[in-house]
DNA sequence: CCTTTCTGGAACAGAGATGTTCCATTGTGG
DNA sequence: CCACAATGGAACATCTCTGTTCCAGAAAGG
């Protein structure tokens, strides 16, 4: 690593596979690790990407770099499953089993999300995402047609599908349940809290 | 302080009115000062109990003194909510609801035991306590008399009575709704879904 | 095969938190 | 009023994490 770290000073390079693939590494090693505890080290990541301390600081200079690339990369994943989710299609309640589906599948970086406020800051996530926008679209649509529940406000049935979604995984990871099971109980749950 | 901190060095000694009050202050203070931040020192808990950093340190000796203390707070006072909801009497919905009501009003302490684990794991809270064990005894009666869904297991309808209030929690604390408006909506949405 | 890229380890300085000791001061209660 | 309990602050050693630099060796890629 004789001089210089980032060979085009001012550019948007194209990263070469092999760093694609390390920064990948770090990145899902850092979910893993600060889900089980967020206060772990640097350290700890590295050890549990298989690369050494160095390297992580490599990939993202300082731990904010880290927490900021984290939650970037949730964003996009959020923003891709609420695309494949297609909330506008079909009756409401079902385009909201199908977005629980995508979400479910998001697992540990979902929770991280929730609980550790600092990746959102660091990240430059705005309040209103897409995501946010299109599931909002899809409740009043819901509360129009009689489909859902009208009495309740929007964001509390945001919340809640949120909320039902952690229950999920938590049975899934405390209590053993397989994750099917979870969803579906999930799923059969906010079916019943969401209608009218 | 020219002596001994530990009057009674073997024995149960019952602390002067003092000190229960300043102990008090210090637990109180962790919990406000924890909620918001996981990972602050014990410098900030000092300052905002309104005590000195040495202070602090002499009624716990350790971080994890202090910590442990939390988790044996929180759940004694779970205990003490348990009780008074009466869980044997009256129809399990509403044994449920008056129960939910008096877990609200724990607030933030909960969601403190909730995502800081070693809560749980430095005060001796184990599995099973009495209060878990009178939820599920209640969830067992509500599924034999028809008043709550049976075909969902009983650690499910737990999980789901917690994410509610969990909502109802972040609810109140990001959106502003005020506190008997997001437990209301809580009730709501949780009699549907333990609605047979 | 040989050059460039990429990596891991060691060594370092700085910051912040922790836990400890000692002492002067305040206050509470008998 | 006076003895003793209780407190706050300063000073200290220690520890861990962070972020940095430098270099030798491994891995890609032409």
């Amino acid at each position: 690593m004789g001089s210089d770290d980032t060979p085009a000073p001012g550019a948007a390079t194209r990263e070469s596979a092999t760093r694609a693939r390390t920064r990948r590494a770090i990145l899902d090693a850092a979910v893993s690790v600060l889900t089980a505890d967020h206060s772990a080290s640097l350290g700890d990541v590295a050890e549990a990407a298989g690369v050494g301390r160095t390297t992580v600081h490599r990939y993202f200079p300082e731990r904010s770099d880290l927490l900021a690339a984290i939650g970037t990369d949730v964003r996009d994943r959020v923003a891709a499953a609420s695309e494949r989710a297609r909330l506008d299609e079909g009756p409401a309640p079902e385009a909201m089993e199908r977005l629980c589906l995508e979400y479910f599948e998001l697992g540990d970086r979902m929770l991280l999300l929730y609980d550790v406020p600092q990746f959102v800051a660091w990240s430059g996530i705005e309040e209103e995402s897409a995501a946010d926008l299109a599931l909002l679209a899809l409740v009043r649509r819901g509360q129009q047609d009689g489909t859902l529940d009208p009495e309740v406000d929007v964001s509390w049935l945001q919340d809640v599908m949120w909320a039902l979604l952690y229950a999920a995984w938590i049975q899934a990871r405390d209590q053993g349940t397989p994750k099917h099971t979870a969803l579906s109980l999930c799923l059969r749950t906010l079916r019943k809290a969401v209608a009218p």
